[in-house]
DNA sequence: CTTAAAATGTTATATACTAACGATTGAATA
DNA sequence: TATTCAATCGTTAGTATATAACATTTTAAG
């Protein structure tokens, strides 16, 4: 059995989740700060749940928590603050399982990838390079301009594979 | 402008549309028969309509089309078509346009990988060996297993580039 | 033929997302 | 500070995507 790289999203260990979350909120101030955006109250409790939760989040049982704290929330209210987060990149789509996640920039300066555990649902944001460049190269060769990648790779991640 | 190499789904020219239907199907054909899977009529046809439109095709324009047809089609009998084809491995689903594609083999052994051009809609499945290597490579770092991988790239190709 | 499994029909419902428009808030500036 | 205009949010309604559950029909195998 191979162990999971220290750091990875798939190795809980030694993860300190409140300061996971908070650091991620602290980035995303940040972030909107040096933009001139907006972080608004929803749209801060939206990316709170979702850092808090760590897996990929359905925009409906965002909605569902929502209501229940503020009682009234309809989708539109949560789509919003969605379309908000991904358009500053503090989230990320994962459109195999219609569901949001926070990013972790863990892409670096590439596309984002995403290794995603069916087991335990967690996702990881991997970087590579490789990839990339092999993607251009493909796309050069068809003479095709790329504006977005979707790359998601299921399967089971290590502590999984090492339960069963 | 690079020209988009012959025989790429984006060279329309030189394309034979109903020969390529024609060979698709007889390629499922074949397949079921020696899978021992049943292509009833109602597979049989949304594949030839997925094959007829030669773009990602809605699971709902597919329904419009059998109903019209057929008269007593519901959602499940387009979904259950849908599920069987994806299951032998004849079509694909492209989840970032909650649409479907037959399959041309065009990603020989490896992983099906996508370039989806926005303007005309159309799609290329592309094989590229470094991509794959270069993920198997992530996900060994990892100690993650691959089950299945989602590579959508989109963007311009070629012709419609040159077009605007 | 009989029978059991596979496939399909049918109704209902769950989940995902968006359009449209009015009300409110808030930052910029008159 | 009052005004104003754009951004945000509330609200209603509707469209699009997909599945659950169960009845009926078809088909291949015994």
């Amino acid at each position: 059995m191979i162990d999971a790289p220290r750091n990875s999203v798939f190795d809980a260990s030694g993860h300190d989740h409140g300061a996971c979350i908070h650091d991620a909120l602290a980035r995303a101030e940040t972030l909107c700060q040096q933009q001139g955006l907006r972080l608004t109250a929803i749209r801060r409790r939206v990316l709170e749940l979702i850092w808090e939760n760590h897996r990929p989040t359905k925009a409906y049982d965002l909605l569902n928590t929502i209501n229940a704290e503020r009682g009234n929330a309809a989708p539109p209210t949560v789509y919003r603050a969605l379309d908000f987060l991904l358009d500053a990149g503090l989230i990320h789509k994962i459109e195999s399982l219609n569901a949001f996640i926070g990013c972790d920039a863990g892409h670096g300066d590439g596309h984002p990838k995403f290794l995603i555990c069916r087991a335990c649902e967690r996702v990881a944001e991997i970087p590579s390079p490789a990839v990339d460049t092999a993607l251009a190269r493909e796309a050069k060769r068809a003479g095709f301009t790329i504006d977005h990648e979707t790359i998601e790779i299921g399967g089971t991640c290590a502590a999984c594979a090492h339960r069963s």
